[in-house]
DNA sequence: GTCTATAAATTGATAGAC
DNA sequence: GTCTATCAATTTATAGAC
C-alpha cells in the first residue's frame, strides 16, 4: 500500500496551515495511541499536547477512527516506502544475503525513528474496529510481501538452509524488531550497532553449513 | 516474582466456589486485554463472557485496575515459574546451548497456551497506570534476569562468540517469541516446529566461527 | 481555523434486595 | 454470591460564536 497520498504522508508538501496542523495532530495521535493504546488515546489528551482543544481536532478529521486509522497507515508506510527506496538504491547485483542485512537495519532505523505510529499500526492492530483493521492489514500484507520476496530470493542464492521455514523466520525477524521500539534505550547502543548484532545472528544462523 | 501465591495461582487450588469464579473472571479478562487492550477492556465486557453482570466483579475484585494488575501478574508468574521448573528438571550436567535452546522452546509454548494473560503482562505494560506498570515491571525483570543467566552462561561455555551485545541479543529472542502470539496459526507449524526453527537459527547464529 | 457549550452515550463504582 | 438500580465522571461528536 505505497499509494500516491501515502508518498505525500510520508514527505507532507508544504501546503498551507492546514496541512501542517494535521501532520502536528497526527504526530500528537501517534505517541499517544503508543503510549495509551486505542482506547486509551483520547481526543483531549492529543488536543492538548499541540495546544489545542477536542473539538478543533474534527475540522481535520471525520471522526477519533479516521484519525486513528490516518495514523495506523501512514507509520506503516513510511517503513514500507523508506525500504522500497533502500533497497531501489542498492547496485542491481547485490547479493540477497547483503540486501537482507540492509532491510534489517532500514527496518530498525524506520521503526526506532518514526516509532510513534509504526509501532502503533503493528501493535494495536488487534485493537481497532474491524473495518479499521482491514484496511491496515492489507498494508501490513502488502509490506510483508517485500520481506517474502527478499527471503525467497535468499534462499534461492543458497544464504538460506532449506530446513526452516521462511514465513516462521521473517515473523522472528520483524518480532525482534519491532519489540526494539519497547526496549530501545539511545544510551546504551546504537541502531545501527543493534541491527549489525540482529543481521549477523540472523544471517550466519540461516546459512547452509 | 514467583511467589508463593503466584505458584497458587498457576495450580488453582481446589477451593471453593469463589475461588473457581475468580479463576473464569481471570481468564475472561485476560482475553479482554488481549483483544481490546487496556482501556478498552470493559467490565461488563468481560462479565458477559462468562454469564455476569459488571456490578458482580465487585465481590471478587476491589477495582478495575486490581483486576487488571492480577492478570498481568499471573500471566508472566505462569510463564515465569515453567520455565524455572523445566531448567531444574534438566540433568545438572546438561551444556548451557541445549539449556538455552529448552528455554526457547518452553517460553514459546507458554506463551502459545497461556499467551492471552502472558501477552497481556508483555504487551500492556506501557499503557497500564504508572503503580500497576511499576509492580509488573519487578516481576518483568526477575523474569529477564533468568535470561541473562542462561546466556551468560552460554557464552563462559563458549558457546556465544564475544562480538555481539548479550542485552541485544535477549531482547530479539524475546520479541522474536513474543511477537508469535499475534501471528501463530495452529494449522500452519507446531509450536515445536517453530521453536526448532528460531533456537536453530539464533544458536548457530552465535556460535564462534 | 479554533473555541465554548452542550447533547448523548458509556463506564467504573456503590448500595441494597434477594 | 449475584443482580438491579443508580450516581458521578468521562468522552465522542455537534452547533454556533468569533
Amino acid at each position: 500500500m505505497v499509494s500516491s497520498s501515502a508518498l505525500a504522508a510520508v514527505e507532507p508538501p508544504p501546503d498551507g496551515k492546514a496541512e501542517a496542523t494535521r501532520a502536528r495532530i497526527l504526530d500528537a495521535a501517534a505517541r499517544a495511541l503508543r503510549a495509551r493504546g486505542y482506547a486509551g488515546a483520547r481526543l483531549a489528551d492529543i488536543a492538548s499536547e499541540i495546544g489545542m482543544k477536542a473539538g478543533s481536532l474534527y475540522y481535520h478529521f471525520d471522526s477519533r477512527e479516521a484519525l486513528v486509522e490516518a495514523v495506523m497507515a501512514r507509520g506503516l508506510d513510511y517503513v514500507h516506502t523508506t525500504l522500497e527506496r533502500r533497497l531501489a538504491s542498492l547496485p542491481a547485483d547485490t547479493p540477497p544475503p547483503v540486501r537482507l542485512e540492509q532491510a534489517i537495519e532500514t527496518h530498525l532505523v524506520g521503526m526506532l525513528t518514526q516509532g510513534d505510529a509504526a509501532s502503533a499500526s503493528i501493535k494495536l492492530i488487534w485493537q481497532v474496529p474491524p473495518d479499521v483493521r482491514a484496511r491496515v492489514l492489507a498494508g501490513h500484507r502488502a509490506y510483508g510481501a517485500l520481506w517474502k520476496k527478499l527471503l525467497r530470493d535468499a534462499r534461492r542464492a543458497g544464504a538460506i538452509r532449506d530446513d526452516v521455514d521462511l514465513s516462521v523466520v521473517r515473523m522472528a525477524i520483524l518480532g525482534a524488531l519491532n519489540w526494539a521500539v519497547d526496549w530501545y534505550r539511545p544510551e546504551r547502543a546504537s541502531p545501527a550497532a543493534i541491527a549489525r548484532d540482529i543481521s549477523s545472528m540472523v544471517l550466519r544462523g540461516l546459512e547452509a553449513e
